[in-house]
RNA sequence: CGGGGUGUGGCUCAGUCUGGUAGAGCGCUGCGUUCGGGACGCAGAGGUCGGCGGUUCAAAUCCGCCCACCCCGACCA
């Protein structure tokens, strides 16, 4: 390709709406470009990029025995009703002409789970898995950060189908080690936790995280074990004794006029937030729970839910606390709480003598205890791991932050049994087929490579999935020497089979460095005024330093260089 | 949905408080000089100041409503 008649729309300064560093480069260096909040076209560069990640992907399902196929972003609004998916909230919905219902496709469950049930009959039909590359649609209540949290975006998404636990649990592993290459081979480093299943449901899962501190996710890492965790998923360790009341003041009531939050009032009572208790008021199905945590903590609603055994809990508003405890929001407390359950947090179990709102407008409780004040039904753990925190299999956790480019499930029957996909075993009984997902960010793990493979002077693609393997830079078109090495050595690095931009732009010779620098191909050649000496001088990206190479073998070596990077994976 | 912020030429922004001729840099067009890390000079083009309504002799500027976008919190590949 000749930059002379590419499309190279590179921008000098950074549209404002950039905040994190590969947002902003992917904008500048012409590979994204914004329509509308979370929807984004694909430049030229962007889509080279976007095809290359897919292939790689794609080869690697591929290679353990997925087969590809493409389902449609129309969905039926009445298969969704089958799983009770018709309530997530990120759908898009839309309707025909006729007012028949469609969401656009956001996951495909229950399509695939159509497709199947009917042509799956036998436990001699499988396994089987089936995947797609395609674009999907969430409604996101915020999107953020250019390709990282789209409303649009290019999804790869598998499902598996089993008879039995063993054969899921084996495509489950080997579709974790087809992940693991996939984010190699593109240049990634992921950090495979334990996460919540979101609307997709199932058992186990895992997400692929790519740490980084632009990541938008917290996970929790135990360095000695590799264990590691979602933070809205993590389990806290720790031994906690039951704390004695013996030698505390007895309770005591004290005016705290419109301190609601935490902050207000250990700054007003000149106490620490981990002298208080926190009482939340929640709604747990048809019941009304309190969930108390130390003040300086924070509730984890999943583990809450999974608790109380309910799919999710809701904080109550304004009126329904003022029902439950006779006060504002901000006043709330576990001593003389009627007909509401008592669960708090174990770090709870070893406090004593500590502050609690007094269900009374502008009073707090000091001196409190649990045991000897009111009763805690029961003690289990319900906080967010922060770092620093017990991890349950020894150690500390340390907390970094990721971008999950990943997510794997195993789904087991949640969709199979609701849409009757059954089959047929060995002794002619019917089961639910048991299936399992796979989703894979294909344009938020291009952006992920950007945020961890930068400079200050822009990009530093991989050849892998680089848009073009290599540049070959026109210091001077003028000169006829220079611009014939340059056209020589494009022919034969085509010939070769070498992705190769020819930049002969009749630009200033820093325009063109600066824009190769921005862009990110990794191995630079320049035809300058050493092609008068017979050399060319060539850089990596990654690498600070030119050397020159002779021009008679430069096609040779340079092919045999790229070649040799191709297959380089971390 | 709650909180904060911003909408002025293709991009980055000033001007708004204190109403009175719409500005700068980059980019773009033409000519000339230059030519190995985002050149210089001269001449130009380009803007319903997010939209609608109001106040006023007069609105980018004041008031009201709406819209869009960004950032921080509740969701996910």
């Amino acid at each position: 390709m000749r930059a002379s008649r590419y499309f190279l729309p590179t921008l000098r300064e950074a549209p404002a709406e950039a905040e994190l560093v590969s947002h902003r480069l992917l904008l500048r260096a012409g590979f994204i470009r914004k329509l509308s909040a979370g929807v984004y076209s694909y430049l030229p560069l962007g889509l080279r990029t976007l095809n290359k990640v897919a292939d790689i992907v794609r080869e690697e399902a591929n290679r353990i025995g997925a087969i590809e196929l493409l389902m449609p972003a129309l969905v039926p609004f009445d298969l969704l009703k089958e799983t009770g998916r018709d309530a997530v909230e990120v759908l898009y919905r839309t309707e025909d002409r006729t007012n028949r219902q469609f969401a656009l496709g956001f996951t495909h469950e229950e399509v695939i789970t159509d497709i199947v049930r009917g042509h799956v009959q036998s436990y001699r039909d499988m396994p089987l898995c089936l995947y797609q590359i395609q674009t999907k649609f969430r409604d996101e209540p915020r999107p953020r950060a250019g390709l990282i949290r789209a409303k649009e975006f290019e999804m790869f998404d598998a499902y598996s189908f089993d008879s039995n636990e063993e054969d899921l649990d084996r495509i489950y592993k080997a579709m974790w080690e087809a992940y693991e290459r996939m984010f190699r081979r593109m240049g990634l480093e992921t950090l495979v936790c334990e996460a919540e299943a979101g609307d997709i449901g199932g058992s186990d899962n895992h997400e692929f995280m790519v740490v980084t501190p632009g990541g938008e996710d917290r996970v929790l890492l135990n360095e000695k074990t590799g264990f590691a965790a979602n933070a809205e998923r993590c389990d806290v360790g720790g031994t906690y004794e039951p704390a004695s009341a013996e030698g505390v003041p007895p309770v005591e009531k004290v005016s705290t006029p419109g301190m609601r939050t935490v902050e207000e009032v250990t700054s007003f009572l000149k106490v620490s937030a981990s002298k208080l208790v926190k009482t939340l008021l929640v709604r747990a199905g048809d019941e009304t729970v309190a969930a108390l945590v130390r003040g300086d903590r924070e509730l984890n609603p999943y583990k809450l839910a999974r608790r109380l055994g309910v799919p999710k809990v809701e904080m109550l508003e304004a009126d329904a606390v003022r029902k439950a405890t006779g006060a504002d929001v901000g006043f709330a407390g576990p001593v003389g709480l009627q007909d509401v359950r008592i669960i708090a947090d174990q770090e709870v179990r070893s406090m004593a003598d500590f502050v609690v709102g007094a269900n009374e407008d502008d009073a707090h409780l000091v001196h409190v205890c649990h045991g000897r004040d009111f009763e805690v039904h029961e003690f289990a753990d319900i906080r967010i791991a922060v770092d620093g925190d017990p991890s349950p299999d020894g150690g500390v956790f340390k907390e970094v932050r990721g971008i999950e480019v990943g997510h794997i499930f195993k789904l087991g029957t949640r969709y199979s049994e609701p849409m009757g996909a059954v089959f047929t075993d060995e002794e002619g009984k019917e089961h639910p087929i048991l299936m399992g997902c796979y989703g894979l960010g294909i344009g938020r793990s291009m952006q992920a490579v950007v945020e961890v493979s930068h400079d200050d002077a822009g990009i530093i693609w991989p050849v892998s999935i680089a848009p073009f393997e290599v540049v070959i830079l026109v210091v001077n078109p003028e000169d006829r020497q220079q611009q014939e090495a340059a056209e020589t050595l494009y022919t034969e690095l085509q010939q070769r089979g070498v992705d190769v931009l020819l930049d002969d732009r009749d630009e200033r010779a820093g325009v063109k460095f600066k824009d190769a620098d921005l862009i990110g191909y990794p191995l630079r050649v320049v035809c300058g005024r050493t092609v008068a000496e017979g050399n060319v001088e060539v850089k990596w990206r990654r690498e600070p330093d030119a050397n020159p190479l002779p021009l008679s073998d430069a096609a040779q070596t340079i092919s045999e260089w790229i070649a040799h990077e191709r297959n380089r994976s971390l």
